[in-house]
DNA sequence: CATCCACTGGAAGATATGGCGA
DNA sequence: TCGCCATATCTTCCAGTGGATG
């Protein structure tokens, strides 16, 4: 009958949990805000911004932090008429290359002033710049008379700005760019990254001037993770749906393995959701959010991320994966990787497709190694020097996946025959 | 211990794609 | 349209590497 009000058993506001919610105070990160908040007052007194470089895991407030803190100095600024402080923020999650870097800016400046406009005005996109097709110089060119037109106090802040890898050119320019163009604004660069490895690979002449100042975030404890999901759930859930003990073991199992705040929310509120369900499917309004739904819920979330990772593989990391997976379905794992290049090219072929050289295609399985799809086993003890692989999820969750991508056509057939091999050996 | 095997993974060059300005 | 530009993806080449073997 009442098929749409029953939707309130447990969860009151869902956007409460969500990754991206932004909360208004930050009680757990106040050595955080209080040390980014000194790093910054020299522009309130109208000085040169410092360069600022922050460090520390994903999900412990780096991005949270950073906003909380620009929202308050621009209110500060506010105040003073001498101070034109202008904010940048950038995101580098989609960008390689210092080139991107200067690119996106250049366009994160020109973006319409009307923050609130949703993405339709196509009109006034004349002069966003696209990801190619410029000399670099042109477009560094380009930022530095678009900062010359902003003026006045100008932070920048990059987030995830490791995604540059090596190629720290923009890194390199941009704090210089008030002495070598003769910019008459005072320029600061914030960098925010989740790799420590990355700062120390930055050439000498970055880290001189990027790192002047820097700092860590500490990974939360799971004292502090309690702390914030009970802030949050008093507002996302409805009163007593937890049974004792949720809240410790999500902040417990966050605080092991990342201590990311992210990760602790996600976690609740995937077990809120499982609760949820079977508080609807058993029509029970006094179902509570268990210790299992929590276990549940961590399956779960290793099973979305799995697949996630598999969407955007490309068709031969595709192929390379249904060739693990098939010996996976035949309980032949790990394969080591001469086997798994065997069996891929017989698979492409027969699908009158050009198989990847051999190591085109190891790539391609050290990349679906990184995604956590597949894990190399440990070869010690056996002869020579090799890696083999077996999957990394089940056996069913690959097939699924590997399923799910039937737009592509070749892909689809190859499906099939996968599918015998499993039917066959299981 | 020297040498070899089978494999790893870095580096550089080739190719294809998409975009710019003239 | 052509000559450039940046980039992703492959290929080619090759210097290691870890254990086995004599």
């Amino acid at each position: 009958m009442a098929l749409f009000d029953r939707e309130d058993y447990i969860i009151r506001n869902r956007d409460i949990l969500d990754p991206e919610y932004e909360p208004e105070d930050l009680d757990e990160r106040e050595r955080e805000v209080n040390e980014y908040a000194s790093y910054l007052r020299p522009i309130i007194k109208g000085w040169n911004p410092n360069n600022l470089f922050i460090y520390g895991d994903t999900g412990i407030g780096k991005t949270v932090v950073t906003r909380y803190v620009i929202r308050e100095l621009l209110e500060s600024v506010e105040q003073y008429d001498d101070i034109d402080l202008n904010v940048i923020e950038l995101n580098c999650t989609n960008t390689s290359t210092s080139y991107q870097v200067a690119v996106h800016l250049v366009n994160e400046i020109r973006k319409p002033d009307s923050e609130k406009e949703p993405l339709t005005t196509v009109s006034s996109e004349r002069d966003v710049l696209s990801e190619t097709g410029y000399q670099s110089k042109r477009v560094f060119n380009e930022l530095y008379k678009d900062l010359r037109d902003l003026g006045g106090t100008i932070l920048i802040i990059l987030d995830e700005i490791d995604n540059i890898g090596n190629d720290d050119e923009v890194l390199y320019e941009l704090p210089r760019a008030r002495t070598h163009h003769n910019l008459d604004v005072k320029l600061g660069v914030i960098g925010i990254s989740n790799d420590y490895q990355f700062r120390k690979n930055l050439s000498a002449k970055v880290k001189d001037t990027l790192c002047e100042e820097e700092f860590y975030f500490e990974p939360y404890e799971s004292a502090e993770l309690q702390n914030i999901l009970r802030k949050r759930t008093e507002s996302a859930l409805f009163p007593d749906t937890m049974d004792s003990g949720v809240i410790e073991l999500c902040s417990a199992k966050a605080a092991n393995d990342s201590g990311s705040a992210r990760q602790a929310i996600r976690l609740l509120r995937k077990s809120a959701e499982l609760a949820e369900r079977e508080a609807i499917n058993s029509n029970n309004p006094d179902m509570l959010i268990t210790e299992t739904h929590v276990r549940n819920a961590v399956t779960e979330i290793q099973k979305e991320e799995v697949v996630e990772g598999m969407h955007d593989l490309t068709i031969h990391g595709k192929y390379l994966l249904l060739a693990i997976t098939s010996f996976a379905a035949e309980g032949d794992t790990p394969v080591r990787t001469r086997r798994i290049y065997e069996r891929y090219t017989n698979l492409v072929e027969q699908f009158s497709s050009k198989p990847l050289k051999r190591r085109g295609a190891h790539d391609h399985i050290s990349k679906l190694n990184m995604k956590s799809i597949v894990r190399d086993v440990d070869t010690k003890g056996e002869r020579g020097n090799f890696n083999k692989y077996e999957l990394d999820v089940a056996v069913e969750s690959a097939i699924e996946a590997l399923e799910a991508d039937s737009t592509i056509g070749e892909l689809t057939k190859l499906r099939e025959t996968a599918e015998q091999n499993n039917v066959i050996s299981t």
